[in-house]
Parts: C-alpha cells; structure tokens; sequence
RNA sequence: GGGCAGAUGGCCGAGUGGCUAAAGGCGACAGACUGUAAAUCUGUUCUCUUCGGAGUACGGAGGUUCGAAUCCUUCUCUGCCCA
C-alpha cells in the first residue's frame, strides 16, 4: 500500500490533485504543509498535518514544514466568519519559536539523509518583499475573479472582509510558489479548509512558469456531537507539556466517544489499517473495555510525551478511577502520592489555619481551586466537590488535620475528573 | 460624498420607557444514569456576597426623564443602495 493508498483508507483524503499519487511513487518528492502562529503552543488539532509530515517522511520523502510568520500577520479568512485580530509582532515571533521546537521532536533532521526534514519560516522571504513589487510580480497573474471564487470570500462578502485577509490567499499562494521555485517543493497539504489558499498557489506556480505542483486535503476533523475536536474541559489540549499535562492529555483520549475513537485511531494511529480495523472490530464486541482508547491514548502519549510520561499517566488514572479508589489512595506513601499528582495543579494551604479550624468553602476560594466563594458555593451545592474521593454537600464543612494524607495533602475533586492537590506545611 | 439598515450576555437571538440581570436557543460547567462513553433527564451559567443582598451591564460619549437596552444628540464600527 502506497502512502496515498494508505492515507484514504484511514479517510483522510478530501481532495487530490490529478497526479500527486504517480509523483509520490516517482521520486523522493518534497512536501509541506504550514502552521498558524496562533499560540506559542500547538494542540492536538495540528497533530493531524503533523503525522502527515511524519508519514511523508516514514515513506521517504523530503518534509518540510512552514511556521506562518508571514501569514499569522495577515490573518487566514478561510473558516472564520468574522474579521480576525492582528497579532503583533513579538507575540507572533515569540510563538513561531515556540512551534518550531515543539515539532523538532516529531520528525527526522539528520543533514546527512536525503529526507531530513527541514523547517522553514515564510517571514524569512516576506520581510524583504515591497509592497509594489509583490503586487507587480505576483498580483498580475492572479485575477480578483479568481480570488472571488473561492470559498473563503464568498462566505465573508455578506459580513465583511478586509482587504487584508482578502490578500491571505496570494501571500499563502506564493509561499508555494516560492518553495517550489527555490527548494523544488512540488506537495502542499493541509486541511480541506486550506483547498482554495493552495490551490491558488499551484495556479501561480503554473502561471509562471515553476515546475510540477500538487496538492491534496484532508478531511476536517469531526466529532460525533459536532462540538470541535481537541478542547476537553476547560479548554484546548495542548502538546506541551506545561500546558497540558502528560496525564490529561492521556485523559483526553481515553475520554474519546466509542463513535468519535475509531475515527480518530485511523487518523492518528501510525498502526497498520489492518491492525486497527482488527481493534475496532475488538472494541465493538466489549466496548466498556475501550481497548481501542486505551490504546490509542497509549500511543499517542509515547509519540507526543514519552513512555515515562505515559506510565505515569497510567498509574494516576488507576488510582484516581479504580473502584477502591479511597483506599488506594489513602495507601500510598508520600513519593507515589506525589508521583501520580504530578501534572495535576496545586495549591498550598496554611497548617495553621487548619490548627484553628479551617471550613472548605473559604479554602476552596483562597487557594484560587475556585474563583469565588459563590462559586465554590454552587458547585459544592450541586454535589460537584469531593475530598480525597468522598463527596462533601456541606456547606459547613471543616477541614481537620487527621484528614490529610501522608500528614500535609489533599486531594480536591470538581467534577469527576478535576483534581487539584492541596498541601498543608 | 449622499441615503438606508444595524451594533444586546461566550455565540445566535428576543426585547422598543418601569413588571428586565434582560425570553428562547446553542455552547460551557455540575449532578443522576453508565463504561472516566453516547443518548436522556436535572441544576447552574455577569461579578462579589455575611445568601439577606450589593455592584456593574445592552457599541463609545453626552442628554431628556422620578425612571432608559428602549427616546434625543453626537462619535465609532459593520452591511446594503446611490454618486
């Protein structure tokens, strides 16, 4: 199986450019794909262009990939409905950098290997770009017919659009021209938000003269309830590890709808189709087993953490979800306890305050585990708090030192899978 | 440059002088059920609170009024039409 072969039995393919197949089994052929400088951080959502980078490499080609330092000044229209924010230009620098180190860790840069991945930032050859030369050079061979064409625009004529996200497509358009001509880039991929920017960009190409290009996308990622994929409670689910832990980033996975897991492990999994159609078939016949999360969320940890991360991972959630979880929690020594709460948020509390009677509402709202004693209030009343595993309703409650665990910890719970680790010294 | 329409809570969207912290929906959070799932049902969802209340808020600024999201003036922004 070829990787275009492999990739649309994994329904990942939305589009293709006639010919990209038969230039894949050509020759090493060199392919990018882009990243928005939105955050300093990427999150689970641009794990998908990344394992495409990484499979492009694993089948012998050359990877490249872009950090937008150009275009996160613009501002891509496609897929948003309203006008968006500039960011400046310290914030975008500063995220570029951040991206850039976060996807040295999934591909190949050995110099010596005819493949070795190579990163490449598209303000490198904009910041030298005029204005009057760009539009001389580049805006000719594109008209605004064209440009009106696409889909991007046509949904933002009715709210508006300004000039400048209108210009995204050409400043993307020529990042491939731009590849192909000085680093013999013919592959752009991207999600199938991205068709119309790239496709753009093969026209230009064309229109002046490069050499070969070709293009496909991927399906958008979708749940099964239609909310967006990658936020879990509270928020975006980030590759870095500050930011999201290790453990909820497993969390994440493992938390995946039976609908949405199969889905997701043929989009992510680098196991043979094969071998997880074998592990969707297993998880149908058991699904309360969810070995098919579980083995997905196994993976997925190693790939992005590591195996030492994941183990820890394992270990915390069997403590904090096993049956027994009072006891197994209550008998482990301060290390292991410290161990399976690495990556859940702490706080400190005074043992002073404790000597002399301390009620959990106001703790709850010192500590910042809630952000307000009214808030901390209605989610005690609506029986979203637990203490070490057992559920507190009482408003009343008093915090006693012989509750502590290993003599200085707490453990706080809101909601099922919200912990916090309050220490006492 | 001229005319018209519009700007409401995270989003959509009702409200056209007091009964409005503002209907309804979506989203989000929590509970029940379960498999740490989905679906369903229930509660919460501006901020703070000694749970009695208090303070902010309907694009910005001013004004009319006992009282304004609602009326007036002006400014900003957006869409549509004309030049």
């Amino acid at each position: 199986m070829n990787l275009i072969q492999d990739l649309q039995a994994r329904g990942l393919i939305q589009d293709i450019m006639p010919g990209t197949e038969e230039q894949l089994l050509k020759e090493v052929t060199s392919g990018y794909v882009g990243f928005d400088p939105t955050s300093d951080s990427l999150h689970v959502g641009s794990l998908l262009p990344i394992t495409l980078l990484m499979r492009l490499q694993r089948a012998g080609h050359k990877p490249y990939a872009l950090v937008g330092g150009a275009t996160g000044m613009i501002g891509d229209p496609s897929g948003k409905s309203a006008e968006r924010n500039l960011l400046d230009m310290e914030t975008i620098e500063k995220n570029c950098t951040g991206i850039r180190q976060q996807l040295e860790k999934f591909l190949v840069f050995d110099e010596s290997a005819p493949n070795s991945a190579v990163m490449v930032n598209n303000y490198d050859w904009f910041k030298e770009q005029s204005f009057l030369g760009f539009i001389r050079d580049i805006g000719k061979h594109i008209s605004v017919n064209y440009m009106m064409a696409k889909d991007s625009v046509q949904k933002r004529l009715e709210t508006g659009l300004s000039f400048t996200e209108f210009t995204y497509q050409l400043i993307q358009g020529y990042d491939f021209y731009y590849l192909n001509k000085n680093h013999n880039i013919k592959l752009q991929f991207g999600g199938a938000d991205q068709w119309g920017n790239i496709v753009t960009g093969t026209e230009l190409i064309r229109r002046k003269g490069g050499s070969d290009a070709f293009a496909f996308t991927c399906k958008l990622i979708t749940k099964s309830d239609g909310s967006k994929f990658g936020k879990s409670e509270g928020g975006n689910v980030w590759l870095d590890p500050e930011k999201t832990s290790p453990y909820q980033f497993y969390q994440f996975w493992l938390k995946l709808p039976d609908d949405d897991a199969a889905k997701m492990a043929l989009i992510f999994s680098f196991k043979p189709v094969e071998e997880i159609k074998a592990l969707i078939e297993e998880h149908q016949q058991a699904p309360h087993q969810r070995k098919l999360q579980k083995a997905l969320a196994e993976e997925l940890t190693i790939l992005v953490h590591s195996a030492e991360d994941l183990e820890f991972a394992q270990k915390a959630s069997e403590i904090l979800f096993s049956n027994s979880a009072v006891d197994a929690l209550r008998s482990l020594n301060e290390k292991q306890l410290l161990e399976v709460m690495d990556g859940v948020p702490q706080v400190t509390g005074s043992r002073a305050a404790l000597a002399e009677g301390l009620d959990l509402l106001s703790f709850l709202a010192d500590s910042g585990v809630f952000p307000s004693k009214g808030e901390a209030r209605k989610m005690l009343q609506n029986g979203g708090v637990s203490v070490n595993k057992e559920k507190v309703t009482d408003l009343a409650y008093q915090v006693t030192e012989d509750q502590l665990l290993n003599g200085s910890y707490l453990l706080i719970q809101k909601g099922k899978a919200n912990y916090t680790l309050a220490i006492f010294n």
